[in-house]
DNA sequence: TATTGTTATACTCTATAACTATA
DNA sequence: TATAGTTATAGAGTATAACAATA
């Protein structure tokens, strides 16, 4: 039984805030996204895929922000899925091309709609303006990191 | 060797914005507080118990949205460090009562002004509108959770 | 030598389960 | 019976290390 009865924790530092908001977004996700089967990162690493040439997996994992051996085992899952084909680039054959089947194009059509609902609620109390507003600044600061990073 | 060269992941999603965000906000974090030997967690738990009348070990754990079981490792850090001590409640006996050593406040005051130069330093991209108008839209979410949760 | 992919392993963070003691 | 605290354990998520194949 987690002690989390209260869903506004008093502690108000921005580490505090995202930790919080960012947790309560890996559940609505994972809710929105079991009727496809999968979850939040294999839906990105789909999108990615949708989204042009073809991509070797340390290129997607450039993407995505992960780790080579983590990319590995997400392709893993999508392949055993059906999601996507893993094949060996002929240009360079160190390089797994990952492309994505029929199954999983279809797949990322009806969870980039189940996703994208799912945030419209969640942003829900912000209002449309206060919505996009906060995405404008999240963009913003993965665009343009501080110079300590 | 992490492959993520990219400060600037691709994917877009809210999930992804805000994991990505967290992630170096964690590093930005951990790095100001070094100096004074605690983590983010441990410095929000310092101004729980900084807050108020004397909290149990649960009620600081409610207010930080954790378990009681990571609460109780979390004291047992900040104690080992002199920085609270416990005693038992002598109204309920069950209880731990977590107090604020002097050094402890004394910590807390340096890392707390720690904290907010990096914050300060961290949402600097956004201008200083633009900033507090996040850290509102955050308290707003997480005041104001959707009714998913 | 450096890069890609794979696997096994380890680490961090957090929760669950089981227990003691108190109520 | 229910709650507070502790401890051991387990799980998710991710990284590091070591290896084979290829460049």
């Amino acid at each position: 039984m987690p002690s989390e009865q209260l869903h506004a924790p008093l502690e108000s530092g921005l580490g505090h805030l995202l930790k919080h908001i960012q947790r309560r977004l890996v559940r609505a996700s994972a809710e929105a996204l079991a009727p496809f089967g999968i979850d939040g990162q294999e839906l990105a690493a789909l999108a990615v895929l949708a989204a042009g040439h073809p991509f070797s997996q340390v290129e997607v994992a450039g993407r995505l922000g992960v780790d080579r051996t983590t990319m590995a085992v997400l392709v893993d899952g999508l392949e055993d899925h059906g999601l996507v084909e893993r094949r060996r680039s002929a240009q360079d054959r160190r390089k797994n091309i990952v492309q994505l089947t029929a199954e999983g194009r279809a797949c990322l059509h009806r969870a980039e709609r189940a996703r994208h609902e799912m945030e419209r609620r969640f942003l829900a109390p912000l209002g449309e303006e206060g919505a996009s507003s906060l995405l404008r600044s999240l963009r913003a600061l993965v665009t343009d990191p501080p110079v300590t990073a």
